[in-house]
DNA sequence: ATCAAATAACACATATATGTGTTTATTTTT
DNA sequence: AAAAATAAACACATATATGTGTTATTTGAT
């Protein structure tokens, strides 16, 4: 059960990915076309609603061209 | 489903939480207490079976006491 | 104000991470 | 070699991420 520490965790995590994706000029489209993830599952990893794993955290890093370090970069 | 590509990862992150778990000298047992995670689970991510979340990295950095990207150092 | 593009918000099935417990194997210490 | 400590390997239930589809809302441009 996830408790308030984790959601205010991956509701910081959703933000640090909107940012980036607004950074490099991407929609949420074109982000999920090109990390190959559906675009609803963008959209809820930036609304903070899920707490996504290292392997989708890897696939949106290589779609921003970014080390996916950076994506916990907050 | 997870693919070949995944899987080279998650085992990758796995073999860098091991290298860090064994640089602060901690068994998987006492890593497990203090980031409040069931020792189990420590084993599976290292041997890379489970494609952790986030917040479960968040955890164990914070057990390690280490900023969670250095996790994905590597 | 209208239209189009982008994002949010639903629902639902399936795969898998988490959490718990127990047993076996390996590694380290004495 | 024996004992102790550590890690791996099982099984199983539950929670939740993923994947897919559809509809509604918001935002930006004209």
């Amino acid at each position: 059960m996830i408790n308030i520490r984790d959601k205010t965790y991956i509701l910081k995590f959703g933000n640090n990915l909107k940012r980036l994706r607004n950074l490099k000029d991407l929609s949420q489209e074109k982000l999920a076309y090109d990390a190959d993830i559906p675009i609803n599952q963008i959209g809820r990893i930036e609304r903070g609603e899920i707490n996504t794993t290292i392997s989708t955290l890897n696939s949106i890093a290589k779609a921003l061209k970014i080390h996916p370090k950076e994506l916990l970069n907050f």
